[in-house]
DNA sequence: CTATATTGATAATACGAATTAGTAATACGT
DNA sequence: ACGTATTACTAATTCGTATTATCAATATAG
């Protein structure tokens, strides 16, 4: 019979006795122990044992004992709606990944019990820190709880700033979409906003009208018109802005999906993308944008980097133990370009 | 001060103390054990004492304890790319959140290398449990280490069958969505297959050849095209099937990102879909399916139950600890009808 | 009135590793 | 030759909980 008949897996003591030394001394020379004196061949010999045996630490008993469970707690309100859900979690999982660290995930479904018990959850096992995530960016009231751990507000903050929290750079983002179709030679240039009453709808039109400024364009308030966020919307809204006495050049669409809108009202009009009319689009949702014909010129929200900055920024709350000023870290949009504009 | 300069978090034998009990009595009363006698008031002396602490059980002791850590680990190949990867985590996730259990998540990016390391960490951390899952059906050869612990493959399956795993339905898919063409009228159904030589991609055309024989049509092989399975290769498909002597009434496109190629085909060829033309699609990617003019009909790949399934096999592979021989599960897709048929 | 249950607990140990405090044996300095 | 370093380890304790074995005090049986 090979050898793999082993029911229980090797302990650090097996081992040990394997290599006719101390259960201590194992722990040694695994864990490359500074200033213990050990001759290199105790060490084969500890090492050769570790192979034969196939030895491999628990980590619930180390953890156990050093007090450092090496756990990210990872809260989310929806994972499944979005793509942005995954960028978020490659951002965290990469970041932590690196540092050895690994992302438990719950997924609470908008649910505050659940989120309540999530948090429990996560704080029974020892977490050594928990990101906050939701899928759009708005404001939030978390469980008290999150307070007894290192944690970062992701996509989201509080009223109050008392945590830490990373969001995208609305208003930026809305200036440097702006600012490119101005670029591009745009003057009269309309923008079908989003009627919900969050961070983004108030940013993004707040760095168009800094862009417009910038560059000494007026405002025209007329070519500023607000819709629902959604396919129809941008359809209704294209709609309405073309059908003004001087309809714009170029249309900035509150996201991907009212874009995708405003091309069928734009097609239906008869005037060609972006010869007639450029469209610039927000959230770069790949599986419209790049497959809309042109392909979307967009902003994109930095979902993975705000996944990436928050571990980090958990990684300093955590080592240096003194409290660290809650931080509120804006993240910048990249402009996608496409063909769009 | 309020009562909240506590630095250290209340073990079960602070409790003890608070309560003037032994650490023992605690254990039984908080843990409910039955069949030992402990009278009312004592209980409620050390409930009131684990509030007045905020006792919370140490997960990581308990775990060691008992040697079932509650964790199962969630091993993804890519996890960004499509909203696929959130759904099968959302059913992992809903299912073992109803068995305390929790998730832990590696994205190891394709990377062989990297993949190993994640699931001998996962082991080291005592996972009761691996999911391996990847974005697309495919045959894999996952490190060998997997075998130490319970483990299903997702959309994926080895060789050899020697894992249980769950995949979708591509057969039956492809038939039912060739079935139901055919009930809305269809005699000339076209199939705009991908190239790659991968389940799908066989399973499907099998189903479609399937329900044609079903119904007593002619399987016309000139209908039959093969393509990338991008907009463009959609694209491509739906220019040459419609330029046939005979073109089609219906095409049956691989996947909706070929589907939406095709709609701009006939869009340029002036065919209304579905009045001239109908589509069907395959995979059901909200973003594109439902957003396109008309709303796709299309497939839906069983990603949420996939994840589900795999979960409660996991759960039944641990405690019925006889070996359960390796199953291989197939979920069916669900038709989602919507405008395009 | 003594033997035996029953009640209401507790002491001790195990889980697997990290770590502190030692210790035996040899080497070195003077 | 004697005290001190150094080398090469080991014993014992700890992390926080579950669990088994035990025990004292009272109640009940005969």
């Amino acid at each position: 019979m090979p050898p793999k008949p082993r029911k229980r897996p090797a302990t650090m003591m097996d081992v040990a006795r394997h290599a006719g030394v101390s259960q201590t001394t194992v722990s040694f020379v695994v864990n490359d122990v500074e200033g213990v004196g050990i001759p290199e061949e105790t060490r084969e010999r500890i090492w050769a044992a570790v192979s034969a045996l196939g030895y491999r630490p628990n980590a619930l008993a180390q953890s156990l004992r050093t007090q450092r469970s090496g756990l990210f707690g990872l809260v989310t309100d929806e994972i499944a709606i979005t793509p942005h859900a995954g960028k978020i979690v490659e951002g965290a999982q990469d970041v932590a990944w690196d540092h050895e660290k690994i992302l438990v995930l719950i997924n609470t479904k908008n649910n505050p019990k659940m989120e309540k018990t999530a948090i429990e959850m996560l704080l029974e096992r020892q977490v050594e820190g928990i990101i906050y995530a939701t899928m759009y960016h708005h404001s939030v009231s978390p469980p008290e709880e999150l307070r007894e751990v290192p944690t970062v507000l992701l996509d989201c903050y509080t009223e109050d700033h008392s945590l830490p929290s990373v969001v995208p750079d609305e208003v930026t983002g809305g200036e440097v979409a702006t600012k490119f179709m101005i670029e591009k030679g745009h003057r009269r240039i309309g923008f079908i906003n989003n009627v919900d009453p969050i961070p983004a709808t108030s940013g993004r039109l707040k760095g168009y009208r800094t862009a417009l400024s910038a560059h000494d364009l007026s405002i025209d308030e007329s070519l500023i018109y607000s819709e629902t966020s959604d396919p129809g919307g941008g359809y209704r809204g294209a709609l309405h802005l073309m059908q003004l006495p001087q309809p714009p050049t170029a249309i900035f669409c509150f996201n991907d999906r009212m874009a995708m809108g405003a091309y069928d009202a734009l097609r239906k009009l008869g005037r060609a993308i972006p010869a007639d009319v450029a469209i610039m689009g927000f959230d770069n949702q790949e599986l419209i944008a790049a497959h809309l014909y042109p392909p979307l010129t967009t902003m994109e929200l930095p979902h993975y980097q705000m996944g990436a900055w928050a571990v980090n920024q958990l990684l300093k709350m955590i080592d240096s133990s003194s409290k660290v000023v809650p931080v509120q870290h804006k993240i910048e949009c990249q402009l996608i370009e496409r063909e769009s504009v």
